[in-house]
DNA sequence: CCAAATGGTTTTATGATGCAACCACACATC
DNA sequence: GATGTGTGGTTGCATCATAAAACCATTTGG
């Protein structure tokens, strides 16, 4: 066995996420989900990524709840993917990976667009991580705690 | 050529993210980076991977101004791996990825720990996007626009 | 100087990905 | 209802990335 290691059952949430969203496409096939995208072929189209691959990543997303496949939207008898709650909660994922790129990456002139507020236009500030009582964050005001183990019956 | 599809050079700033941190164990070593691991045999033992795979990403990363390499911290000869402000500007990618594996994964009891503000003790709040005006936003209220072209002196 | 630990690189096997060709079904046309 | 076209995939095959283990160089410790 020299498969590609999972992180499944790793008790890390970073791992978790990256197993099920950890893919090359996987990402990006979101990205054109929250766009409007739905059918298979707008996505091959868009992306141009290989027809096989779209087809297990997309089925991947149905069968972790991240995708659903709704009948039909425009009358014709195909079937269309539209996000879960799920996949609608990746949002920030893609925010964050979208700002680093604006802020740290070497070219960043080749970035042809922005996220703006729909009501006013404007760009949109920088995610921010708060406390309880809402005083912004940055890493080394946090830590890792161990969460108290939920209380089982029995051993 | 087969190879897997280069993202580099595309213009969305999300494939360009991915492009730079999307492999299958980067993420993970900037995690134990944030946690203060420096050390290459930290990072193996650690996370557990193979020690070629380790060292591509670490070299990938130093090349991407992720990481860079200090001469040495507790005397020794060896070389330590430390993250840049590029490489800590990855946090609120990480806070991102676990909030929505706490939030979605369908077995929320295996995750064991909590990211908690260090003054209070207290779980973080949610990463939140604002507008210019403070106003919070979700998804449906944002929208991507096109950048105007930088100014270019000839064509 | 010898032994063991550290920090990797090389080798080899296998899984993942990409591309192209193929197939099945829906829908439109006659 | 036979024919043709587009959508929505699946199947092979070639190549790339990854994993595991063996190997090597340097450092540290005795």
């Amino acid at each position: 066995m020299v498969k590609r290691t999972s992180f499944e059952g790793d008790a890390c949430p970073i791992a978790r996420a990256l197993e099920a969203i950890g893919d090359w496409w996987t990402l990006l096939i979101i990205r054109e989900a929250l766009f409007g995208l739905r059918r298979f072929g707008e996505f091959q189209s868009k992306l141009g990524m290989a027809r096989n691959i779209l087809s297990v990543r997309l089925r991947s997303m149905v069968d972790q709840g991240i995708l659903e496949t709704a009948p039909a939207s425009d009358g014709s008898a195909y079937q269309e993917y539209v996000l879960t709650p799920k996949g609608r909660g990746l949002f920030p994922i893609l925010v964050a990976l979208r700002q680093w790129s604006e802020e740290f990456d070497d070219h960043p002139e080749e970035i042809t667009t922005i996220l703006v507020d729909r009501a006013k236009g404007r760009p949109v500030r920088k995610l921010e991580l708060r406390a309880e009582d809402g005083r912004l964050l940055s890493q080394p005001d946090t830590m890792l705690k161990l969460r108290p183990a939920p209380r089982r019956r029995s051993a």
